[in-house]
Parts: C-alpha cells; sequence; structure tokens
DNA sequence: TGCCCACTATACAGATCGGTATACTCAGCG
DNA sequence: CGCTGAGTATACCGATCTGTATAGTGGGCA
C-alpha cells in the first residue's frame, strides 16, 4: 500500500516534517543526546506541542529519524544499482561508487547508523533493530550480488567488502586520508579478481 | 619523562582513580553525554566536590579518558609488536591480533575514539585531537611496518590495512557477523602477499 | 602539637531536560 | 455558519544537568 518512492513524507503534516527534517540534521551534526526537543521544535518554526502532538516522544523521533535515512539510503542504492546494469561485477562496484557519492553529500560525520548505535546502549531501544538491520541487509546484499557474479563461496568475499565499506566510511567521517570509499572501491575490486578472476561475472 | 609504563595513573590520588575508572567505563557503555557526574561520582564512591577537585571539568574527564585509553591502547600494542619478533610480516599480522584480543575484551561496543567521535560535533573540544590523532597514528604505524617489510610504496597498503582494521572494530561493534577482526587478519595477509610477495619480508 | 591533604556530607544555584496543559488563531470545507 | 485539523503562544511540571558552597572528618607527617 502506498505511493511506493514518495515514501511515508506525505503521510507527514507540514509541521511534522519540517520536525523531522529539522530533527535529522540536529543528530546527525551534533548527535542525539545533545540535541533537546526545544531546540528541535525552534528549529523546525514549530511548537513543542505540535512536536509532541505527531510524535509523541523524543525516542520515536529517533526511530523516524533512522528508519528513513535507512530507507532513503536503499532508495538511492538501488537507483545506483539499477543504472550500473546486469553486469554481477559492476553491480558490486556501483555500490561504491554509490557510497562515494552519498558520504561525499550526505555523510561527512560518517555512518549515521554507528554514530547513533553509539549513544543508544540499551538493546532493547526501537532504534536498535533499525540499525543493526542495516548492516545485516547490506552483509546479505554483498553476498547476494557475489552469488549473482559466480562467486562460489560468497560468504567471506561478502565479509571483506563489508569490511572495506565499513572501514571506509568510518575514515570518511573522522578524515584519516582522502577519499577512503574510491580506495575501498579500488580495493573491492582487488576481492572480485581474486573470487570471480580478472575478467570474471564481468563479460562472461 | 617519568614512570614509562607505570604511566600517569600513580599521579591521582585514591578518589581521582576511582573517579576516571568509574567514568571510563559509562563513556564507554553508555556515551559521553548519557553519563551525568552525579552518576560518576556515586559510581566512584566520591563526591561532586572531590571530583570537581581534581578534574575541574567533565570536559576534562572526558579528555582524560580518551587520553588514557589510547595511551593503554599503544601500551598493549607496543607489547605485542614486541613479541612477534624482528619479521616484518609477522609484526604486521600481529596488529590485527592485538586488535581482537583488545576487542573481545575491552572494546564489545566498537572503537571508543570513533563513538567519542560521534558525541562530539565540536573540532576545537579538547578531545577532538586525541581521537584524530589516534587514527593518524594507526595509518601512520601501517606504513612504517609496511616500508620496514620492503614495500616499495606503502601508502596505498597501509590505506587498506586501515580500511580492515576501522571495518572489523565496527563490525565487532555492531555484531554483524562472528570475529570480523579475525577475518580482517586473514584479509590482511592477503594484501601482504601482493605487496610484499607471498614470502616477501617474512623470511629474507 | 599542629598543619595539610584527601575526602565526606549536604545543600544549593541556574540552566536545561522530556513532557504536559490551557487557550487561541486560522484556513479549508460541507 | 460551524466544524475540524494544524498550528501558534505561553506557562508549567518534576527531574536532571553542570558546577559551587559550607562545614566537618581523619590520617600522615614534621
Amino acid at each position: 500500500m502506498g505511493a511506493s518512492r514518495a515514501g511515508r513524507q506525505t503521510e507527514l503534516t507540514p509541521g511534522a516534517q519540517r520536525v523531522l527534517q529539522a530533527a535529522s540534521r540536529l543528530f546527525y551534526e551534533r548527535g542525539i543526546h545533545a540535541v533537546g526537543v526545544d531546540l528541535i521544535a525552534a528549529e523546525a518554526g514549530v511548537t513543542k506541542k505540535t512536536l509532541y502532538d505527531r510524535f509523541g516522544s523524543k525516542e520515536q523521533i529517533v526511530v523516524e529519524y533512522l528508519s528513513r535515512r535507512d530507507e532513503r539510503w536503499k532508495e538511492f542504492l538501488a537507483r545506483r544499482l539499477d543504472a550500473a546494469g546486469p553486469a554481477p561485477r559492476e553491480r558490486i562496484l556501483s555500490v561504491f561508487d554509490a557510497a562515494r557519492e552519498w558520504a561525499q553529500d550526505r555523510s561527512a560525520k560518517g555512518c549515521a547508523m554507528v554514530n547513533a548505535h553509539a549513544e543508544i546502549s540499551d538493546p532493547e531501544h526501537p532504534a536498535h533493530p533499525v540499525i543493526v538491520g542495516q548492516k545485516q541487509w547490506m552483509l546479505a546484499l554483498f553476498e547476494d550480488l557475489l552469488a549473482q557474479a559466480g562467486a562460489a563461496d560468497p560468504g567471506p568475499a561478502a565479509r571483506t567488502l563489508m569490511l572495506l565499506h565499513e572501514g571506509a566510511l568510518v575514515a570518511h567521517g573522522l578524515d584519516v586520508f582522502a577519499d577512503p570509499v574510491a580506495h575501498a572501491r579500488r580495493q573491492a575490486e582487488a576481492v572480485l579478481d581474486t573470487v570471480l578472476g580478472p575478467d570474471g561475472g564481468g563479460l562472461r
């Protein structure tokens, strides 16, 4: 049910949209605990009454923030995978291309899920499955893509791609060296060369 | 100058040591912003007066927490590097062995520096150089070790080892799959095979 | 003996936290 | 006209935040 790509955004009242937009920016830039609901309401041009009428609690805003960010990343990635064409090797590398662009203009401070996990200790927190779920989804995606590329045992290679991907996001967030996601993509190529053969999956 | 491995810990009064110990545990397990000074003092069996007499501010406790953790990791790593012997290849791999043990019994929630960075937005925060400094130190360490192993161009390989290392810590903290640091070590071996040759650096 | 240091106990200040309450405006719509 | 949904403005709740103040205890040391 619903307008697929338009998403649930349109279900929100204008004020609620501004609340979520402001909260998402503030949570990512300053951290979840460092941002109070008064600031969110002020930045959204909304009173706390409206904020609580729409979301009920700060915790729920956090869940919406992470869920929607997860959703937007998956949609962004899906478009890039479509654009990459059918060649399995290129599809895998397009994940890193997508991550690079995403990191450059939406993730200057690293992965929002990893950062949120640093602040949410309680595994019972409703945001916890969203965070862990995205990482497991990414691992499963790498496994699927590798299997489609003809890898005999996609598990280990998928885990390697996972490490390169996560490591690159951290290095990008802390600005350890220039363009770490591009470096991760080059290493992913080497992994694919080993697993699939130098032209495996690509031109077969 | 001073008692090298004994560290600055002995310079602290008994109460101050307990404060720092309690704060370090709480900051790591629950996050920095989620922990107040009242809780720290209570857990340390100390009054807030003592806490402020010794440290002056919560911010300073945060700086001490990260600095000392950084210091302990470097000391731990130095001992593992010594124990690894002179063979450059084994020395590089011993970094991952050290990281594995460190992660298993002191970093169940991922890298403390990365987690702290998620909460500290201000680059002017006195803890910021400690965080970024450790990552740059690790990158420089990989470069040094690779150069000692005879790598012609240690830069790119060092960055790859960095991505594997950071990615493994994240995967470990989020429990994405089992024993990611061991997996990172195996991939590091493959990197060394490529850069140094299958027995390069090791037996020469 | 007398001093100093580390520490305890208690209370409080000023600000901010998440969350709630009352009362009002205003546009769209049947 | 009158209703409803969305939002505004303001005031308040109890709790907690960082940080400070006053007063007192007890051991080591010269």
